[in-house]
DNA sequence: TATTGTTATACTCTATAACTATA
DNA sequence: TATAGTTATAGAGTATAACAATA
């Protein structure tokens, strides 16, 4: 079987369920880029206008926190949406520190494609998994997460 | 419930399995990190170690490919377990392109320390769930790479 | 003083092409 | 010509410090 080959040659690093995370992280993170790349979108782009669409008028710091990713870090990702015409960084009256961040129509219509794109990118991906081990496989992770 | 607050902050993106499996594995990947920095450790120059001590002999290029990373990012991490002296490079008999990596005494007992360490921040981050549970993962995620 | 967004910088990881020495 | 190991380089992701504008 390919399993115990696998095993065999990994040796004890199959045993660590981190490694296991990473193996099939990257492999799905792989997969993603190319899905996305003909969207001009990065995955953490893709990520930035999912949730600027889910929650319209939210800040940047309140995206970076949402995503983890640094503020100063979200700057260049929020530049290229920005550029692209799919999200405008509106002023806030009473505040004008920060930005609402608001999807433009343009901005939901390509990622209303992109969606399509990466639901048929998981749906192949994860393919091995029946629909209840694709949804226990969300519990754990979310059970770890939200140790 | 910190759960439901999380799917509202994250809207969709809790719904793909591809983002959940990125932060569980960041989040695990960042400990780790901590965790093998007292043994001059990375995390790939630990699966390095661990395969070379599992499979002592192989080539460089068998290791690459075990680990899945490109043969020419592999040479700093080889020269850095080698520089303190914790693997060889030996010659091979008959063809001098190639050498077989071997763990020196030093580096077996480094692994066993970082092991140790290893195993301990796996049931750290991985508390939240029950042995069972860990088991499922570990299938779950083996039969998705497997696919 | 504290906060938001920003710039600059550096470090890691990863991917590719091209080189050398050996076969 | 093909392969093993190597070098150089560039891209992307990530982390930190410091700054200007605003509160």
């Amino acid at each position: 079987m390919t399993d115990e080959t696998e095993t065999v040659r990994e040796g004890e690093l199959a045993d660590y369920l981190g490694y296991a995370l990473k193996r099939v992280t990257s492999l799905v993170q792989g997969d993603l880029v190319q899905v996305l790349a003909p969207f001009q979108l990065r995955i953490t782009s893709f990520s930035a206008l999912t949730v600027i669409v889910g929650r319209p008028g939210l800040t940047q710091t309140e995206l970076a926190e949402t995503l983890s990713i640094e503020r100063s870090n979200l700057v260049q990702i929020i530049d290229g949406l920005a550029g692209n015409g799919w999200i405008e960084r509106t002023a806030v009256a009473g505040d004008r520190r920060y930005y609402a961040l608001v999807p433009t129509a343009e901005g939901v219509a390509l990622l209303e494609s992109a969606r399509a794109a990466v639901r048929d990118h998981e749906a192949r991906v994860f393919c091995a998994l029946t629909v209840r081990e694709k949804a226990e496989l969300g519990r754990l992770l979310a059970k770890i997460r939200a140790r």
